[in-house]
DNA sequence: CTACTCATGTAACACGTTACATGATTTC
DNA sequence: GAAATCATGTAACGTGTTACATGAGTAG
């Protein structure tokens, strides 16, 4: 169970109580993995009827009552045997919009529309928060943070999708037995994608910071992003 | 429930008995939505109880037992009531990886980078997944078949995420207080995401197949992203 | 004095997986 | 004759949500 895992890691770090996990998910790791009151304190009972959390402490801070939970050694060892075993699975794109969308065709395209431009707003406000997550990283460094890098690039992706379908459907055009994007296109973005990649690879293994006003290899990749996108904007027919 | 209801979709196109049910949640919606025969089969009573299916016909096929379903007006009704609802969330992006990710200072370079290589062998089988699903629906038409349009180009950019998130943590650059992609280059991605719209978008709004020789928007549109790789490749420093 | 946050929990339910159980037909 | 596929199901368990329940402190 991974959510069991994750708090042994969080007590690791520090003892701290189940209003402070909460807090944890709440905010850190908004978008990714919320928890419910309703399972994270009989998920801590749990854990300390495992042996793997202790309550350490009950504070009475004015009247509150507080458990502090501290991780065993046998959590420890139980957290850092999770943390080394690789995921070997990567999940499903299991959306009940999805689901809905294979029967679309029973729609009339007002609702059609209507509903895939319902699924863009809610993009768009989730592409907002993790604008804002990273934000709240900015100057911060590690694992954890570059997850709204992935959250960002993924939901683009999404929103491609979604625009593309919904410029499809207002045209009548998923008739034409072609895919939404070619394969070729498909391709393409898989080339500037690596692009991108191989930029990132160009950076200097040594941080050197007496360059630091000077070109960097990203700066560069920026440049002939830019460049190219002023190039297909000014090539269009 | 989304699972009921896509089953009353399917049993609204025809009768069928839980086995075909199965088959289709196993080949056509693959990776989307998988469905264990522990979950249908009660599902498919569950269904019969409320009086949305009722068991058409018991058919002793050379000693094989099937019970074929058929949709009821009631189950036609919750189905398109449920069809035709918005789906006002979008999913989070709820994978251990990522919950693990958060811890990965605490291992070593080696082990997190194997952890990512396996990750990236896995986005690599889904894609090869996906591609299959595309050849197999060359031809046809549908919203339904557009999901594997979906399932290609947010795939391409997981794994985008992970082999630049390797290739920092292999330079142990995570440390640079940088994020792995900066404003820029997401903001260029986006555009570049952007302008594959606006060539969808150029298509014209009716078919005209006598110009099937011709380039088309589609083509035109390759031909200036090929153009545009060609560009960066040899501006290359 | 009202509403919100801090702080902790329980109970019922919903959804989903895994393992088990049975038995016939078809393919190698 | 062994293995795979066709065909249907149950039981136990794991995971997660929603609603409920309690009570103190703090900001408007």
């Amino acid at each position: 169970m991974s959510l069991k895992h994750a708090i042994l890691g969080l007590l690791d770090r520090s003892p701290r109580t189940g209003y402070e996990i909460k807090i944890f998910f709440r905010d850190a790791v908004k978008n990714f993995w919320s928890v419910s009151d309703g399972q994270l304190y009989p998920t801590l009972r749990s854990l300390a009827e495992e042996g793997w959390v202790v309550k350490a402490e009950t504070v009475q801070d004015g009247g509150l009552t507080k458990h502090v939970y501290a991780i065993t050694d046998a959590g420890r060892a139980a957290f850092m045997e999770w943390l080394r075993t690789p995921e070997r699975s990567i999940p499903e794109l299991k959306e009940p919009f999805l689901l809905k969308l294979i029967f679309f065709d029973r729609l009339s395209k007002e609702d059609a529309l209507h509903q895939i431009e319902v699924q863009i707003r809610r993009t768009d406000d989730a592409l907002e928060e993790y604008r804002e997550i990273r934000s709240a990283h900015a100057g911060t460094s590690s694992f954890q943070r570059t997850m709204s890098d992935l959250g960002l690039i993924i939901l683009e992706a999404r929103r491609l999708f979604l625009v593309a379908l919904k410029d499809m459907t207002a045209r009548g055009q998923l008739s034409r037995l072609e895919p939404l994007f070619s394969d070729e296109t498909i391709d393409l973005v898989k080339e500037l994608f690596l692009q991108v990649i191989e930029s990132v690879a160009s950076w200097p293994a040594e941080p050197d910071d007496e360059l630091a006003g000077d070109l960097t290899p990203r700066d560069e990749m920026n440049r002939r992003l830019q460049q190219l996108l002023v190039f297909t904007r000014g090539g269009s027919s």
